[in-house]
RNA sequence: GCUCUGGUGGUGGAAUGGUAGACACGAGGGACUUAAAAUCCCUUGCCCGCAAGGGCGUGUGGGUUCAAGUCCCACCCGGAGUACCA
């Protein structure tokens, strides 16, 4: 019987199905293992065949795990909401809900086809009331919660009530928008209004004016991480800078606790560098830096008298960042950024209309031209000084864009000598430049002569007061120190990671759980969740410029009667209207993973018995694109929940794979410029001047070979081609590109699945090299996958078709010479390839365990193998890889059950001992070579053992003459 | 610029510091067949040689080691992330 894979993969897929053979309890004697993927977004073109590369790694890795014992958790789901079904919504009228039913459908059943083994009982939908309920719900909490500093924790914004009842702010390191400072007295004077307003400071969900990425096209804001060198990343279309009310999560408060959660995960180090970049960590010295008035007799000398931290301050003074506090001595000048709220104050009459122009100018730069022009150096003096807190020194205050509003204060002491972009700007304008640090103690040279700063925070300090001859590290330190004890500045850390924008102009998206008395907005009740997406008849923002969920008529919140209700009953007194805007795609990808754990609660986002249970994601598969957006979200959501006492673990993803990216492999002819009917084959080509390339699509070209008839059927223009043959064909040319619908190159799963079938598809998805490296799809080595599994399908023929007895424990009761007992090599083979493939998994080197099956089959078929001992196993070690056929072959070996509910085979150590001596060599006339020692000994031991071993014996005679020993393995004998 | 990756045949890629190029594709040759498909066998890093055999080979140059694709230093080239982040 042939391996026909279109029979056998559906029928063993409805049995897994029927069976519910990959239900999982949240119960088990079993130890617990939860693998993931990153679920989908169901887009309207399908499955590529790059999405499959993650899911099938880990199907592999989640059926290994079953096989060796464990219960294991591996889900699916959707992130349904998401921007291309709203525009194609916008464009048809088509309401998202339905195009995107369509498109989960289409997905599930190109998944079915793959033979994964998801629980799909556990299926979540991001768009799905019953799970967004708990999307809102965690909006809700994180609402009503501070973050402390002190404690590095999330808590009840409550609490924070009745503090500020009794004692104010005092005492207290708050995470907020804005350092504030009031007393008792003050909060308990302010009203409602204003309580609520000075809340907002501190949540961990707030609302605030804050500058966006606004993009028009889109009519929406974006994230930090949606947006690439000044366009966003859907669509590409330019995002500028605006000043808007919208709701953010406070995630930079977490920054700490995401930068030190990463050395307790096992993910690459590449990742992790992503992150730690984006989260920007820098260590250095906030230092205020008085301003120098003429009219105030106080100013000079003796800095120490401003004391500037104490308000009111006796001074005024602006705050500076920088990491290189040991360079203040050679601070030349000091520069504001456009948006800093100084400049007005302190601009001189003279210098007015040029600060006000720049300031102008600057703020209408878009984001794009600005980061455009970041080599342009541009700025405008105040007119205003600043004193230098250390040397007394009246130093200059420039405006200029180089310094940016959103980092640190806005504000920098400008070091030329030591900073590049304090360099270029002194070089510019004419200002000077200082040497404070240098490589050699006691060496200076003239800055006017050097082309570029000296950056490095290496060498001494030289001119620099009382931290002269000291090293950086150590000025540093000292500086710190001097500014502490002069009440001038302090020790701090700053972060690059900016709060999360939350809110979105669009209508495909979770709706908040807000309704606003006035401007101050009000969670709805948790008892009311889910706030349902309403209706609307239009996806587009209102004539007034207000988001999609204007056009909705129901939607006004009912204070009294808990519902929801038609927006013309807006009275402000019972009736209020709720938020307009709508999550971001992050919010539904935050959590998913916990919501797996206990899908159906309708009381609670997930159990403490379910999460008690599986804990946390033990292996993750998915992009590495993820590492600044959702992988960032997601930390910090389990963060939050872990500091509310939900989540059991600190961090969400325990060990975590990158997928690589599959890029498409495009193929090409070549059109002569001469003649435009003929084609010429790649190898005759003279110059490529002479020749246009064409994309030419892939299911017309097979081993980048041409099939003629096909290409002058594909398109008119082509009909009457001519070629240049070469051997006979026309030979295509190939790059590799991204995979896209205009260069002809995306291959979609469900072809190769009908051609070479799931298990095939499966496998050459592995062989096509490392999981988490990027390549090229290239269809031309899958022949040879296919091939193996024929051969594979062929080794168990004998046995299966009765022609060996397959039952080996009757062995007794025949006569041995009908059963094909296993030779001392096949059992070599077969433990050889289980040590192989167990480590190769482990190790998640799929790549190479394709190739130790095959080299497997191909020795087991050399032995003409028909043991059932042999060959038993060989299925259950194939069937994570390839289940269908490896399902179809434990049935014909006579087992009921499936054969995932067998036990991954061990292998026996004894089978694998090899000669141990290696690498004998001639030397010097001496004979060396290499002696593998099965454990860890002593020395003595070690040659004991060496003696008695009987590979040794032919080199070995009499006592050696040296040894080079290292333990496990003696490296030297020399005789 | 900074950070992270990677560089091995015609191609995809193997190699706990231990015989580089496993396995597969492609190519060439052969068997079976009336023929084709399918299947099977042989050859296939480069150079010299009829052969036996020899020489050279993991981006470049050094180093450590009995032994380096692998470890260390410097450089060159590709890919990714990030970027006036003070």
């Amino acid at each position: 019987m042939d391996y026909n894979f279109t029979e056998i993969e559906p029928r063993w897929q409805n049995y897994w199905r029927e069976h519910g053979v990959y239900h999982i309890d949240n119960r088990s004697d079993r130890p617990h293992y939860y693998v993931l993927d990153m679920f989908p977004y169901p887009s309207g073109a399908g499955l590529h065949v790059g999405h499959p590369l993650g899911y099938i790694a880990s199907d592999i890795y989640a059926r290994y795990k079953r096989l060796r014992g464990f219960n294991v958790l591996h889900p699916m789901g959707y992130d349904a909401y998401g921007l291309p079904a709203e525009q194609y919504a916008i464009q048809t009228g088509q309401h998202p809900a339905v195009t995107t039913e369509q498109n989960i459908a289409r997905y599930r059943e190109q998944l079915d086809k793959i033979g994964f083994s998801f629980d799909w009982d556990r299926e979540v939908r991001t768009c799905d009331p019953r799970y967004y309920k708990w999307t809102q719900w965690t909006f809700i909490q994180l609402f009503n919660s501070y973050y402390c500093n002190q404690a590095q924790q999330a808590r009840p914004i409550s609490e924070l009530v009745e503090v500020f009842a009794k004692q104010g702010t005092d005492g207290f390191d708050l995470a907020c928008t804005e350092e504030m400072h009031f007393s008792a007295e003050e909060w308990n004077q302010w009203d409602e209004a204003r309580r609520q307003q000075v809340l907002m400071n501190y949540r961990l969900a707030y609302l605030a004016d804050i500058p966006v990425n606004w993009c028009a096209e889109l009519g929406t804001v974006l994230a930090n991480d949606e947006v690439v060198g000044g366009l966003s990343v859907r669509g590409g279309y330019p995002v500028e800078r605006k000043l808007m009310r919208q709701w953010s999560l406070r995630i930079s408060a977490y920054a700490q606790r995401l930068v030190d959660g990463l050395e307790q995960v096992d993910w690459t180090d590449s990742l992790k560098e992503i992150q730690r970049n984006w989260i920007g960590r820098s260590e250095g010295a906030a230092v205020w830096f008085p301003l120098y008035e003429p009219s105030n007799a106080n100013v000079l000398p003796g800095v120490q008298a401003y004391m500037p931290q104490f308000d009111p301050q006796p001074v005024p003074s602006f705050e500076i960042f920088t990491t290189r506090p040991d360079t203040i001595f050679g601070v030349t000048f000091m520069v504001l950024c456009p948006e800093h709220e100084l400049i007005d104050s302190i601009t001189t009459p003279e210098q007015r209309q040029q600060v006000q122009d720049y300031v102008n100018w600057a703020k209408n730069r878009s984001e794009r031209e600005r980061q455009a022009e970041v080599k342009k150096v541009s700025g405008v003096f105040t007119g205003a000084y600043a004193v230098n807190p250390l040397t007394e020194e009246r130093i200059p205050i420039w405006v200029s864009d180089y310094v940016l509003a959103g980092y640190g204060t806005g504000a920098i002491m400008a070091v030329p000598a030591h900073d590049s972009r304090d360099f270029a700007f002194a070089r510019h304008f004419g200002l000077p430049i200082r040497q404070v640090v240098s490589l050699e103690k006691d060496v200076t040279s003239d800055p006017a002569t050097w082309t570029e700063s000296m950056d490095a925070k290496t060498g001494y300090s030289v001119n620099s007061g009382f931290v002269t001859g000291m090293k950086v590290k150590e000025a540093m330190a000292a500086v710190i120190d001097k500014i502490e004890q002069m009440g001038i500045g302090h020790r701090t850390v700053n972060f690059r990671l900016r709060d999360a924008i939350f809110s979105r102009q669009r209508y495909w998206g979770e709706p908040f759980p807000i309704y606003y008395k006035g401007n101050t907005p009000y969670p709805i009740p948790e008892e009311c969740l889910p706030l349902e997406l309403p209706d609307v008849k239009e996806f587009k923002p209102t004539a007034t410029g207000e988001p999609p969920l204007g056009h909705a008529e129901c939607w006004a919140w009912d204070e009294q009667n808990r519902r929801v209700v038609e927006k013309r009953l807006i009275d402000n007194k019972t009736v209020f209207p709720l938020e307009l805007s709508t999550m971001p795609g992050f919010a539904g990808s935050s959590g998913y993973y916990l919501r797996y754990m206990d899908p159906h609660n309708d009381s609670a986002y997930f159990s403490p018995e379910a999460v008690g249970y599986w804990q946390n994601v033990d292996l993750y598969v998915g992009g590495a694109e993820h590492g600044t957006g959702h992988l960032i979200y997601a930390r910090f959501w389990n963060k939050f929940l872990f500091d509310l006492g939900m989540a059991v673990k600190e961090e969400p993803f325990q060990r975590l794979i990158n997928q690589g990216m599959i890029q498409g492999r495009s193929n090409f002819v070549y059109r002569s410029k001469a003649d435009n009917n003929l084609f010429i084959s790649k190898g005759l080509i003279k110059s490529m001047d002479d020749v246009t390339p064409i994309h030419v699509d892939i299911n017309i070209v097979d081993n980048d070979v041409l099939d003629i008839d096909r290409f002058r059927q594909w398109r008119p223009e082509f009909a009457d081609a001519r070629f240049e043959f070469e051997d006979g064909k026309y030979v295509c040319g190939w790059e590799v590109e991204k995979m896209s619908k205009s260069m002809y190159n995306v291959q979609n799963p469900d072809d190769l699945v009908a051609r070479y079938g799931a298990d095939t598809l499966r496998l050459y998805e592995m062989f096509l090299g490392p999981v988490e490296q990027a390549k090229p799809w290239d269809t031309n080595g899958i022949e040879g996958v296919h091939r193996f599994l024929k051969k594979f399908w062929k080794l168990f023929e004998r046995v299966c078709s009765g022609e060996c007895v397959v039952d080996s424990s009757r062995e007794q009761a025949l006569p041995t010479t009908h059963y094909p007992l296993p030779t001392k090599e096949e059992l070599k083979v077969l433990h050889q390839t289980i040590k192989k493939i167990t480590d190769d998994i482990e190790r998640f080197s799929f790549n190479t365990s394709v190739s130790t099956f095959m080299i497997c089959t191909n020795q087991l078929t050399d032995l003409k193998c028909g043991s059932r001992e042999v060959l038993e196993p060989l299925v259950v070690l194939i069937a994570p890889f390839a289940p269908h056929i490896a399902e179809e072959l434990w049935h014909q070996l006579g087992h009921d059950t499936t054969v995932f509910d067998a036990a991954w085979p061990q292998y026996d150590p004894q089978m694998l001992v090899e000669d141990t001596v290696k690498y004998p060599v001639q030397f010097n006339g001496k004979m060396r070579f290499t002696i593998d020692l099965p454990a860890a000994c002593t020395q003595q031991e070690a040659l004991e053992a060496v003696k008695e071993a009987p590979e040794a014996a032919k080199w070995l005679t009499g006592e050696p003459k040296k040894v080079i020993f290292v333990p496990k393995k003696i490296i030297n004998i020399v005789c």
